[in-house]
DNA sequence: GTAAATGCAAAGTTTTTGCCGCACA
DNA sequence: TGTGCGGCAAAAACTTTGCATTTAC
């Protein structure tokens, strides 16, 4: 899916109004790396943002890259796709079930909660052959929550 | 949620059967790895893991347990939790959509099928404060799978 | 006996940190 | 004119690879 100009555009001018709102400066690093991110649905990685901007910003740091994106995250005017990427988790437990993890101190539980179901798919979405799905809630643990 | 002994000894005679079928050397190391695994819910890192089997198996290499798990998961006989690990991944649609990760290529997509639904939860599961949840997809993309 | 698995060392990736200079409110 | 931001270099954290040795089957 193509995302066009003029819907890049009112991204960047939310994103300059929500900036000011949060207190963040707004330079010409920020603005490229959150134009680099909204005229694209590639979820691309630090390296890949950092690659584009350098074509035509080729002074950028690579560490500005890196602290920017934490920095838009945090502030909530970007998310992260995979919450957990900073190592390999790994499960024994092949039976299908959830996980829900705590932002703050990267927990990971399973959920057997009842209310929690997933509507049955067929094995084709889009173009893709589908092996498996996994739902990931984001959550603060009591122990989190309590400091 | 604890898992018992008797649990742990069913899990790890269900692993030395499909390792033979899998035509997978036991070797103790592999056997202590398991182990580690199938006795917790934490889905441990591999470093975790690691550092666990060092008390009581003080030879054993970081490397034989980054190999190991990555031969089991290859094989079926584990899963990773966060498929996407190895980096970072960003994204500037704040709008409520799912995503399809190509367990090949690692190429992301957005998913706005209509079959794909997910019911409404409530702000807490089990101790969690949830503020939020993804559901990935695995598949295989076309490209992939022309191959 | 042989192919597969292990351990060690080294290198490759990804991410974070410290420090200093710069710039914009 | 001070606080936040950016750039560079270094370090830290995580993961993979090459090669010689050992081991399971």
């Amino acid at each position: 899916m193509e995302i066009n100009n003029q819907q890049i555009e009112t991204m960047v001018t939310e994103f300059v109004t929500k900036s000011k709102e949060l207190g963040l400066k707004v330079t010409p690093q920020r603005t490229a790396i959150y134009k680099e991110l909204a005229k694209t649905d590639q979820h691309p990685s630090t390296e890949m943002i950092y690659k584009n901007i350098k074509d035509y910003f080729p002074n950028i740091s690579l560490t500005t890259v890196y602290r920017t994106l934490e920095t838009f995250e945090k502030h909530g005017l970007i998310s992260v796709v995979n919450q957990l990427y900073n190592a390999a988790r790994y499960d024994a437990n092949l039976t299908p079930h959830h996980h829900i993890v705590c932002v703050e101190c990267k927990k990971i539980e399973d959920i057997y909660d009842s209310s929690v179901n997933y509507t049955k798919i067929d094995n084709k979405i889009q173009d893709y052959e589908v092996v498996g799905y996994s739902v990931l809630f984001n959550g603060i643990c009591s122990s989190c929550s309590d400091k």
